[in-house]
DNA sequence: CAGTACCAAGCAAGCGCTTGGTTTGTGACT
DNA sequence: AGTCACAAACCAAGCGCTTGCTTGGTACTG
């Protein structure tokens, strides 16, 4: 036993789950911790000395990395929408009928909130107005990806009589409902990813008929 | 044209909207400035100086009102907290029928989010965690009773086959709409707050046959 | 004349980040 | 196989600045 151990429940980086789309390198491992980090206690009140306690290097060693604390944030958030975006891709161009497609873009949507890129997802909706304005730009663009996504999915569900509200406002609420997950649903609860799928289509669709 | 002007666009208490419940003291003062600014940039990376530069006092004379900053953001919650839960349980009182008094809470709810208390429902959405833990009890307690508001009403509306899905479930996933308004919504915009309680309301309802 | 509200000045601690130098891993050429 | 060159990775130390908060004293108000 230690005397280090006696002081406090100090984390290592084995502590922390893995995050889909970081690899070992030494930037895939503050990326990690970072991820981790920012969610836990927010990006402005973790210091880039607990980071790299984290990490197991020095603070400085931070640097040789990444040009500033800002950076590891933008970096973070890129690699959590990049990742995702093709998840979400790969949810639509699997299925042909809208209602498939749609049931499988809000299933993406809760894995990516509540899976292994958890951490990241919150920090990108939480942490979002910490992030220069500048830095903003290039994420917003990958964004609007993403939006698209769901839009033109959308458009042809209300073509087809599924749902009644205009496709913008549709994505707002579900999305909110889909979003609010992160404060309170458990995977290992009583209810199923599955469940919570079809929950939130339900909600969603005008007629009860889930397929 | 003074020097200060030129260098930037300081804040004073007028350009900050009056927020409901607090009133002209000095303390109101300052929460009214601290849920702007915790709002704006955050707790964090809001600094007591500048607080009390809005506030136009010195940043010394703050804690002559309040013991530490810690305090400041706990004030904020519990105002917000409290003058919503009463604002919640009128919304339930003034009606007989479960649908309707759904209506009044989805409604009550988008005002306090995007009306005149929405920069202290932030802070309490968005700072939670940056609460010490011993200070969240207290509001917690205030929010069970909060939650139980919502909870009372959809048991009945369950009883009436207005909903399909568990009252808990049926509320986390409203809320998260209502809540993520606060990233969209502008009550200047095209649809008006009594068309997007509508459109939540139906979202959530079995039928769509809304009185 | 007591209590509330405030100012002017500054302290101790913690912050992001820099600096100059050392270790470690890797591939090329003997 | 051995050695050398070089870049990537890292350390130890600390600088300059900002932070929340304290202190001792003053003006205003009923």
């Amino acid at each position: 036993m230690t005397s280090a151990a006696l002081i406090a429940p100090i984390h290592t980086l084995q502590d922390i789950p893995h995050m889909a789309g970081l690899d070992d390198s030494p930037r895939g491992r503050v990326l990690r911790a970072a991820a981790y980090l920012f969610r836990q206690q927010g990006f402005a009140r973790t210091t880039v000395r607990e980071l790299a306690q984290i990490v197991g290097i020095q603070s400085g060693s931070l640097f040789h990395h990444f040009k500033t604390k800002d950076d590891i944030l933008a970096a973070v958030m890129e690699e959590a929408i990049r990742y995702n975006l093709k998840r979400m891709q790969a949810a639509v161009t699997d299925h042909q009928q809208p209602i498939d497609q749609l049931r499988g873009l809000i299933r993406a949507e809760l894995e990516s909130i509540n899976g292994d890129t958890g951490a990241a997802m919150a920090v990108l909706v939480f942490e979002w107005d910490a992030l220069n304005a500048e830095r903003q730009v290039p994420l917003l663009a990958l964004r609007d990806q993403y939006e698209q996504l769901w839009l033109d999915v959308l458009a042809q569900a209300q073509a087809q009589g599924l749902i009644s509200q205009p496709p913008f406002i549709w994505r707002r609420l579900i999305g909110g409902a889909i979003s609010w997950t992160v404060t309170w649903y458990k995977a290992t609860g009583p209810v199923s990813l599955d469940q919570l799928t079809d929950m939130v289509l339900r909600m969603g669709l005008d007629e009860t008929v889930i397929k």
